[in-house]
RNA sequence: CGGGAUGUGGCGCAGCUUGGUAGCGCACUUGACUGGGGGUCAAGGGGUCGUGGGUUCAAAUCCCGCCAUCCCGACCA
């Protein structure tokens, strides 16, 4: 790791990822294997994406809880695909207070054993029914192979979990959870996303359909960004979760979950960034404007206080500010690499000139259509016109990730096109629904189905890999997965 | 769990082959100059060399064990 700038995306970007996330200060590495200190720039990115999605999930009627984060393991065995599927990730504790415990207790890897339990508890008539709860927490899962944000042991997620009367109401939850997903990555990430199904061999342990969104990142591989599960009557069966309907009969309750993770970091960083560093979306960035003034003695006096002025003049504007006076000993030149490297939108440089001028140097973290270079813009002008500068740059990188991810996708019709489709980017082919044509497919390209899309046209094929009839009534995403 | 690598001031590394005073760059402290794209000079502070044992007059260096982390593959939000 050299000491200016990182390793560049185009030349490693496993490394540049590596290396970015720890000199943005983003993270630090924690002293367990695989986990993550979540530094303050890393963390606002955090609050901000959790201040808009927990804004949506009240608005549709949800009410936050926190259920305790260790289970015990016996409630875990209920539900046998749940159980089968995440054992191999689970932390146990299995001594505490010194003593070996009768009964280990699993550290929640999700929590829809729990929940469960109370659900039942909870729920007596059908006018209990919906419940919506939602949780912010964080949870475990002994990952083989951690990577930050992208796969932690430990992570911070939302998990939303709500019983339903009848199917038709459950999934018109889980749909409208993965909306509220697209629409976060979208509005506020500037991430492109596919909202789509599983296929049943990608499906969460226990559920009866998963939906995802999908992004693509600048490598073209795909992340999955947030998950929701329609779970049937799979968990109410194991947990009793039952209300009488209004005949009085005994009824199982259809329950669904879903979740949104510090994931979500990993793909705005992985969806915008470049040999730079960060680029960082307005609408998440912890300083959406960097303010350096320039100059020494009187001169750096002068320059800092106005800084600090035009800082207060943008701050009431409701943008958030980061006035950059405080750090003598680095050169404005240090500077400027350093806030480009850490993802800031929009900086503005003070020096002694502008001051003569009247005037302030604005430069966008990446050249835009509505501005390339450095540009003067008189200092009584920039709070009122930095929203817009904002909204643009915002809507820009929307625009670019959009544009990158339409590049780098392709519909494949042959098995000999499959393989150089995938290791540049998505293939759109069909598919015969079979687990194991699946697996050979991984095996082979080590591609794997992302999603069936919800928005993609009905089409009828033949699978691309083994000639069988397609499945799905429509194309499958396929691609290299985070 | 397989394959590879690494553990030496805060960070990045050299030193190990051939045992003998622990070194370099960056960062940090102080001062001066400098400041519009990663400054200059000067003077400073800071290290149980991952860990346990062994060999030796003497171990960062040689031998054995252990631990940890990172990277690449098989599982996953």
């Amino acid at each position: 790791m050299s000491r200016e700038g990182v390793t560049p995306q185009s030349e490693d970007f496993s490394a540049w990822y590596n290396e970015l996330v720890i000199k943005a200060q983003l993270v630090d590495r924690g002293p367990v294997r695989g986990t993550m200190v979540i530094r303050p720039y890393g963390y606002r990115i955090w609050e901000l994406l959790q201040a808009d999605l927990d804004r949506r999930i009240k608005e549709a009627g949800h009410d936050n809880a926190c259920f305790p984060m260790f289970i015990p393991e016996s409630y875990l065995r209920r539900e046998a695909e749940h159980v089968e599927g995440f054992s191999p990730e689970l932390a146990v504790v299995t001594v505490a207070g010194g003593k070996e415990l009768e009964e280990p207790l699993v550290v929640r890897p999700t929590s829809e054993t729990v929940i469960g339990e109370y659900m039942a508890k909870w729920i007596g008539s059908h006018r209990d029914l919906p419940l919506l709860l939602n949780q912010w927490a964080n949870v475990v899962r002994w990952e083989m192979r951690p990577r930050m944000f992208l796969r932690t042991t430990e992570f911070l997620w939302q998990e939303g979990h709500t019983a339903h009367i009848d199917e038709a109401d459950a999934m018109r939850e889980t749909m409208w959870a993965l909306d509220a997903y697209a629409a976060v990555a979208r509005d506020l990430a500037a991430m492109p996303v596919v909202p789509g199904e599983k296929t049943p061999g990608e499906r969460f342990a226990g559920a009866v359909r998963t939906y995802t969104i999908e992004g693509m990142m600048r490598d073209g591989r795909a992340l999955q960004a947030g998950t929701s599960h329609y779970l049937g009557t799979n968990f109410a069966k194991a947990f009793e979760i039952q209300y009488q309907d209004e005949a009085g009969k005994l009824t199982l309750a259809h329950t669904t979950s879903w979740g949104m993770s510090t994931r979500m970091i990993g793909g705005v960083i992985m969806t915008h960034g470049d040999d730079t560093g960060l680029v960082l979306p307005p609408r998440l960035a912890p300083y959406q404007v960097v303010i350096v003034p320039i100059g020494r003695k009187e001169q750096g006096e002068a320059t800092a206080a106005e800084a600090r002025r035009l800082g207060a003049a943008i701050k009431s504007m409701g943008i958030r500010v980061h006035v950059d006076d405080n750090r003598p000993q680095l050169s404005p030149g240090f500077k400027f690499n350093d806030w480009e490297m850490r993802g800031v939108p929009i900086r503005l440089e003070i020096g002694p000139r502008d001051l003569e001028n009247g005037v302030a140097t604005l430069v966008r973290r990446l050249p835009t259509v509505e501005g390339q270079g450095k540009e003067a813009v008189p200092l009584e002008r920039v709070p009122e016109i930095m929203p817009q500068i904002l909204a643009d740059f915002q809507a820009f990188l929307l625009a670019r990730a959009e544009t990158f991810r339409g590049d780098h996708t392709r519909a494949v019709e042959v098995w000999d096109d499959f393989g150089a489709q995938v290791a540049e980017g998505w293939a759109l082919a069909f598919h015969c629904g079979r687990a194991e044509c699946e697996d050979d497919i991984k095996a082979d390209t080590a591609a794997t189905p992302r999603c069936i899309p919800a928005e993609g046209p009905a089409e009828q094929g033949v699978c691309v890999k083994c000639g069988q009839p397609s499945a799905y009534g429509k194309r499958v995403i396929f691609g290299k997965a985070y």
